[in-house]
DNA sequence: TCACACTGTTAGGATACCTAACAATATCGC
DNA sequence: GCGATATTGTTAGGTATCCTAACAGTGTGA
């Protein structure tokens, strides 16, 4: 494969990625949720409860890093922490947080079902191809 | 179109975005320029000169934003400013910059080029398209 | 049992955003 | 011309998200 035509491609969906990104944070700043916790949340939601070490790898992101944002998920009622032996915990959705959850990801996803509406079920599969081929890019190990 | 085909689409892509910029933060991390200043850089290199507030249009970015991430690229010898009247300013990538950001930018990158090395021009094609479906659903007005 | 590994927290710091409030300059209506 | 208004960018202050380093407590295995 030509190697222009590779970083083209790459190029197209780094930049993609990161307009994206920005304006679903504003629709985040807009109402509701921040975008870390709700997505750490819908971690919890969808794999079910985790220890905060797990949480953190889930999302990439390093203990400590996590274990503020989990403070602030307790602090608002969404998360509690159930201890699993006298060091770890863990932590799991409550109700309330699984509604925000819903709500938020509604709204969050909203800019981008509403682009997608009209497009025929070809460019769905197309999208879909393309996620799958990111995430395995996010996730290859360096 | 069936509503949840949509949003099964859109759940995709939204995952897989954010997957995908985690890691190319670890990248940035790792070596190199933060990923916002070379954003910004990569605009001017591609688009040439423009005004702060163009930039941080096309950077989807507040005026003050783009004014911090300027100041810094500018302390680091990478863009110029250039009074445009007496209250604008054209700014524009030095030759510095330009290197930086060519550089900084295959770094970035390699995470995705490599994931993409292997496949045929067919996926790029779908990859190329769909970042032209990301970018418009980013773009779009709420 | 006791050194070592594991799990999570605290402390301190960087980046990237924002809104509100300003200052300065340009422009337009009269 | 000239004053009201619009435009352009900066400063100030604040929030969210992430990091590394250092630590405290808990389990475990030689």
């Amino acid at each position: 494969m030509s190697q222009d035509r590779v970083e083209h491609a790459a190029e197209a969906i780094h930049g993609a990625a990161i307009r994206l990104l920005r304006s679903l944070r504003q629709v985040d700043n807009a109402s509701g949720i921040p975008g870390a916790q709700l997505s750490a949340l819908s971690v919890l939601v969808y794999a079910g409860p985790k220890t905060l070490g797990a949480l953190a790898e889930a999302e990439q992101v390093k203990p400590p890093t996590m274990s503020q944002t989990v403070a602030q998920l307790e602090a608002q009622g969404l998360v509690t922490r159930r201890p699993l032996d006298r060091r770890s915990m863990l932590i799991a959705v409550t109700e309330k947080g699984r509604k925000l959850m819903e709500a938020g990801s509604r709204r969050r996803l909203a800019l981008l079902t509403d682009a997608l509406e009209g497009l025929p079920a070809s460019k769905l599969a197309v999208l879909e191809e393309a996620a799958l081929i990111m995430s395995a890019a996010a996730t290859r190990k360096p």
